[in-house]
DNA sequence: ACCTGAACACCGTTCAAGT
DNA sequence: ACCTGAACACCGTTCAAGT
C-alpha cells in the first residue's frame, strides 16, 4: 500500500492539527490521541509521524496556534483605550477566552513536556509577546516608576488574572456563593492599582 | 491462588497511597499508573481494584491527603500573628509548599475528574475550610467591611497567590529576568490590601 | 517518497477461577 | 473473602514492506 498522495505535508499538519483542536474542543486533553488523530484525517497512526514528532510535539504546535488565537484577542480588545481601562479590557478579554474556549485554554497549561525536554523557543516567544502587552500598558499607566517596579506589578496582575480564571474553571475551587469571575477580576486589578498608583 | 491476607484492606489502602504519592512525588502525576502502584506494594493490578473503585478514586483520595497536609502547614503559619502579617505568612507557606512539593501540588490541579462525575464532597469541604482561613483574617483586618466584601477580597487574593504558584512553576511562562516568586507574591498582597483598606 | 499494517510495550478495568 | 492471571479494549511509537 502507500502513496495516497492526496495531501502535501503542510495540509497533512494542518488537518492534523485541526482535528486535534476539534478533539480538545469536545472532550478537552484527555480526549485526545494520536489514533483518534489519525482516524478523523483518515490516514493510520503511522502517518501522523511523518508530519509531527510525537504526540507531545502536535501537542505543542497545537497549543502555539491557541497563543496566537488568545494574543490576537488580547491585542484587538485594547484598541486605542487608555491605560487603566485599557488594563481592564486585556484581562476581561483573557477571560472571556478561559471560559468559552475552556478546552483549548486549559490544554496550554494542562499540557506538560515529558522529563528532559523543553518548550520549543517559539512558544516561548509567544508567551513573553503576550506578557509585553500587559507590561506596555502597566507602564504607560506609571510613566515614573521604574522598568522593575511596572515589570513586578505585571507580572503580580497577570499571574492573579490567571489564577482567578483557573480556580473559576476548577470546579473543585468553586466555594459556595463565589463571585462572578469578572467580578474577582476587577478587584484584583482596581485594589491592586489603587495601591500601586497610590504609591506612585 | 489468591487469600494472602498479609494486610488489612485499610493497610492496603494506606500502602497503595503511599506508594502513589511516592510515584507522583518522584515522576509527577504523569509517571502514576494502576499498574506502577500495584508492582510497587507486591500485588497484582486487580487488588487495587478491591480498595479503589478506579484511579481516578485513588487520585482523589491522595489529593484529598495532600490537602491536609497544607492545611496543617498554613494554619502553622499564621500562628498568632496579627491579620495583616498572617495573611502574609499564609501566602508564603502556600507559596513554599507549591515549591518544595511541586508534585503533589501539582496534582491537585491536574487531576480532573472524567467528563460526567464531581470531585467528592469531602474533597470540597477541605478546600472549603483553606479558604475560610484565608477569609477569616481577611475579615480581621478590615472589620468593617461587609462580609460579601470580605469574601470577595479574599477570593481575589487567593486566586493570584495560586496564579503565581502557577504561572512561576509553569517553566513555559518563565519570561527573562522574571523575579523571584515570593517578591511577586508580596507585591500582589501589598498593593491589593493597600488599595483594599485605603477605601474601607 | 509516501503510507500502511503489524508489531511491541505499555495502559485501565473486569472477572472467572483458585484457595 | 481475598487475590491472581488472563483477557479485553485501549494507548504511543516504530518500522519493514508495499507502491
Amino acid at each position: 500500500m502507500g502513496r495516497r498522495n492526496e495531501h502535501t505535508r503542510d495540509e497533512l499538519r494542518e488537518i492534523g492539527l485541526r482535528a486535534a483542536e476539534e478533539l480538545v474542543a469536545a472532550h478537552g486533553l484527555a480526549g485526545l490521541s494520536a489514533r483518534k488523530v489519525a482516524a478523523r484525517i483518515g490516514y493510520t497512526v503511522g502517518s501522523l509521524y511523518m508530519v509531527f514528532r510525537n504526540l507531545d510535539d502536535l501537542i505543542a504546535q497545537m497549543n502555539e496556534r491557541t497563543l496566537d488565537a488568545l494574543y490576537a484577542r488580547l491585542a484587538a480588545a485594547v484598541g486605542d483605550r487608555p491605560p487603566a481601562a485599557a488594563i481592564q479590557a486585556l484581562a476581561q478579554a483573557y477571560l472571556h477566552f478561559a471560559l468559552f474556549e475552556t478546552h483549548r485554554w486549559l490544554a496550554l497549561y494542562q499540557h506538560r513536556m515529558p522529563e528532559g525536554r523543553s518548550v520549543p523557543q517559539s512558544f516561548t516567544e509567544k508567551v513573553a509577546r503576550m506578557f509585553e502587552l500587559v507590561q506596555h500598558h502597566v507602564a504607560l499607566l506609571c510613566p515614573r516608576r521604574s522598568p522593575e517596579d511596572v515589570a513586578l506589578a505585571a507580572r503580580a496582575l497577570w499571574s492573579g488574572i490567571h489564577g482567578v480564571c483557573m480556580l473559576s474553571l476548577d470546579r473543585k475551587l468553586e466555594t459556595v456563593g463565589g463571585r462572578p469571575i469578572q467580578e474577582v477580576a476587577t478587584s484584583l486589578l482596581d485594589n491592586y492599582l489603587a495601591g500601586f498608583v497610590g504609591r506612585d
